[in-house]
DNA sequence: GAAATCCGTCGACTCGTGTCTATTCAAATC
DNA sequence: GATTTGAATAGACACGAGTCGACGGATTTC
């Protein structure tokens, strides 16, 4: 692999001086500058990135950690991903995946400290997230998608559970509907503390309680067969509600599907709204899904963008952002029956 | 961030001391070692990766690539990368994901170039793929999970899908079963050549011709959902096979539970042996699913521990390996309806 | 017309570690 | 008892690029 002195003795040129053709923090004529690019096209030169690292102090790659379960990475969460990637592409960054398996994130915390990793996101952030604190300590910059419950000087872009649910819970409202039901996802999730579940479930039953209707939380596995069994559940249930408001959006297909196969007609008998939803997925069901969906990619480059700007020291408009989707009225959600 | 030469002064001897006392290749008395770790316990000393990279030539790190399309990852490769990921681990190494927009790598060859990364582990193989030879063009050190078709000298480990899918079918004919259908994944894929796909169905058709029985290939999408149409169709064909062989464990699943509620009895009047399922999916259906698995984890770890050993100069015992797997015969098989 | 300014370039140094050579001192060898 | 061997350590250099200070020459300034 030819390097810089190489393509100094082929232009005959000090190194200096390919550093400053390449970077442009000090001027050089255009006829050196075109000597040094056939140069490097010649000896198909590619500046070493781990030497320009150390020097500078900056490998220029971002990681974003995210946390092996038992489900691999879902169609919504890639969304953030690839939000964050494109981003920083952008700006002159690489975007690397962590697997991490459970919580255990030494191997970031080693390679961060060491200068192969500029700064590191975090998904899947719960109330009490020790990772924050943690790599506050240690130094490492640090972006969340998501917040914990005390995001103080955080640098975050997160959804805006707790605005959408609101929306969401005061559209069935309006449109009449005194008796709703909430879908979560399992309960453990919601034990385990995920700040965006927890949050989520607290403003459902906080709105409920403004607006004087009832309102249960349902909690459901992620699947769409989850979906499937829950309906079952529900159409046993003697005093059911007229609508319902869904943060499971694997789930909310399949029960969608089982209720009508059970003979409820949607909306007239029952109105379905659901947060978070891909809005491919929501055209694709049968009735389409009325939605409130946070610009998934959008929060991820926000994410890396503001990390990114905080590693140069420049000023982040706003280093702690929400999304909360506006509502787009489709086929499931109408007036309540009478 | 305390470095070599402040641990040098505090414990008081010489910084080629310090590195001999980490690597061990020279004998380091043992107070003086005693002596110098606990100056870099007191300092918190962290040797600098990339400064350890550029020096050896070797960061130590390799990248999965994974080519980011409309699914995320499914539940089935997150397993290749977790056996990748610890095997990689267990040899002093970090797995990395390297998300990739369509088939754009050149953010992969960039780094892997300029030693940021030491080797590349490939997934997603097509039976010519423009990026194996790329990558050996390049002097890049790649594994394939998967294999091209023409593999030479490639490193590669991969699941067999013609053993797998030929024991497979002898199995069902063995149980006297005469018209069986083989469902694929999407015909998009083996349009595209994706290796494993197209030789699975190539050979489906061939273990038909020999055991002179009637096969055809199904294609399907790569969701439950997919499947439980699917059936839909199946249940209108007037001469229905009883037997099917499947490589699709997500669409088997809907597939499954759709025949049954149409009244079809598993296994009495059709049988079902699915290829490459999770064993947890396959004990969770009803009934229970006969399925050859390879091993994803030890595939994926083999392809790293290959590419590791090929790094060192290491000889490798089998640079070229497949996994069948073994049938494992569960509730969903069974003798031929008379 | 001398001084100040600016452009373009060069050489030297630096980032933090791995490793080679040299040196010292003690034990072992014939 | 002189020489060889080996352990334990020190010192020097290299990896490849970024950046600062300096310098020659051209241009501008008063």
């Amino acid at each position: 692999m030819a390097k810089r002195s190489d393509v100094a003795r082929a232009a005959g040129v000090a190194e200096s001086t390919i550093s400053y053709a390449l970077s442009g923090s000090r001027p050089i004529s255009a006829e050196t500058k075109t000597r040094i690019f056939k140069a490097m096209k010649d000896l198909d030169y590619k500046p070493n990135a781990v030497a320009a690292a150390l020097r500078s102090g900056s490998s220029k790659m971002l990681a974003l950690v995210f946390g092996v379960t038992d489900h691999g990475i879902s169609q919504g969460d890639i969304s953030y991903v690839l939000g964050a990637a494109d981003a920083a592409r952008e700006l002159g960054y690489h975007l690397i995946l962590w697997p991490v398996r459970d919580r255990d994130i030494d191997g970031v915390i080693a390679q961060a400290q060491s200068g192969l990793l500029d700064g590191v996101i975090l998904m899947e952030i719960r109330l009490e997230d020790t990772r924050v604190k943690l790599f506050r300590k240690l130094g490492i910059p640090v972006a969340l998608i998501g917040r914990t419950s005390k995001p103080e000087k955080d640098i975050y872009a997160d959804r805006d559970f707790d605005g959408a649910v609101r929306l969401a819970i005061a559209e069935l409202v309006r449109l009449g509907h005194k008796k709703i039901d909430y879908l979560s996802t399992t309960l453990k999730q919601a034990e385990d503390g995920f700040a965006a579940v927890v949050r989520a479930e607290n403003v459902a039953l906080e709105v409920a309680k403004e607006l004087k209707i009832k309102l249960s939380v349902l909690h459901c596995g992620i699947t769409t067969e989850a979906g499937v069994e829950l309906a079952g559940e529900y159409l046993k249930m003697s005093t059911a509600s007229t609508g319902i408001v869904s943060i499971n959006s694997e789930a909310i297909s399949g029960f969608s599907r089982a209720i009508q196969k059970a003979g409820v007609k949607i909306p007239k008998d029952f109105s379905i709204i659901c947060i978070d939803s891909n809005p491919l997925e929501a055209v694709a069901q049968e009735p389409s899904l009325t939605t409130i969906s946070p610009p998934a990619a959008d929060i991820g480059a926000a994410a890396v963008t503001a990390l990114i700007k905080s590693l140069a020291h420049l000023d982040i408009e706003d280093p702690q952002k929400l999304w909360r989707g506006t509502l787009v009225t489709r086929e499931s959600s109408g007036p309540a029956p009478k």
